[in-house]
DNA sequence: CACAAATAATATGCATGTATATTGTATGCG
DNA sequence: CGCATACAATATACATGCATATTATTTGTG
């Protein structure tokens, strides 16, 4: 049975977590504090824990792309889609990977303007070894989190989308 | 009455909207990437958001933060502890400000190294200007989230930040 | 008092993100 | 066919973030 809710304790504890000097000018904006502050948390802890391996959550990303694609291994701007950035920022972390000598670029044989990200065997041995402890962490990071709340928070992440991208729109 | 979650429906919009080439291999996972992809998008919204102010999220944080403290104008690595970065990053972020003619840095008087951060007329009327907007869209981008879902979610980054900082440990 | 240690800001180099311009290669249309 | 247009990658300039080294100043200790 998931606990009851205590929306004040739990306000007052991020308000000194985050050290805010004034009450929260509405729920809204708890919240958004709330998901801003735990979005900065889960990136520091992110940063050591990839830089523990001698990556970066990037670099890590583009491994897990290009393992799930493999069938097919990508154009730079393929990649670039699928990751959500730039196409100036892809090919950076490409030639880190290169550099890193977990990838390697192919000229496409059917567009010679085009280059294919290929896994090297040192870039799947480095995407496995960081994948079984990225899925332990996140396992423990979730915790014990009831199937419910889980439900809840989906829920609420997909409605919010939904509603910036109808903002934007 | 919060709709009842449809686990499935949601995981299956999740993975057609980050073009999930697979099954993701936990529920830990699947709420991991909605909160990680919800944040991305958050972040596209908010630059555009603060571009169109001729700013950006990091100079607003810190506009909101010399307001919140305005009583004492903060040393430069007080502004940077609080915004959660490293001093170097909060110094660039008040160069920018200053160039911006928002914030005037004047030396301590009783600690010649130090710099206390001033916030300019100009700075005033661009933190209210965009504050107002910013609470406008905070609140058009929570919609009518229900009070029940909205403390489940703050509850739920409350215990995950825990958790993490419990692992960091 | 004088010197060592701590602290504030800055400088530097790197990783990542943005936007925009450039270069080379296809492609489609007259 | 040849040229305009579109597209792939790269280059460049900027805004953040990090870590680390440097400089100036303060502070604490012998």
């Amino acid at each position: 049975m998931p606990r009851k809710p205590h929306l004040e304790a739990d306000l007052i504890r991020l308000k000194k977590e985050i050290a805010l000097n004034r009450e929260f000018v509405s729920e809204g904006e708890a919240l958004f504090l709330s998901v801003a502050w735990t979005w900065s948390c889960i990136e520091r802890m992110g940063r050591s824990f990839f830089a523990s391996f001698g990556t970066t959550d990037a670099q890590f990303n583009a491994l897990m792309i290009l393992w799930d694609y493999r069938a097919r291994p990508m154009k730079q701007h393929e990649l670039a889609d699928l990751l959500v950035v730039n196409r100036a920022s892809a090919g950076g972390v490409i030639d880190r990977l290169q550099r890193n000598g977990w990838v390697r670029r192919k000229v496409d044989a059917e567009d010679r303007r085009a280059l294919r990200v290929h896994l090297t065997d040192d870039g799947i041995a480095k995407l496995k070894e960081v994948r079984t402890a990225y899925y332990k962490l996140l396992s423990a990071a979730l915790g014990d989190t009831d199937p419910a709340t889980l439900a809840t928070v989906l829920r609420f992440n997909d409605a919010f989308r939904a509603r910036l991208a109808a903002l934007s729109a």
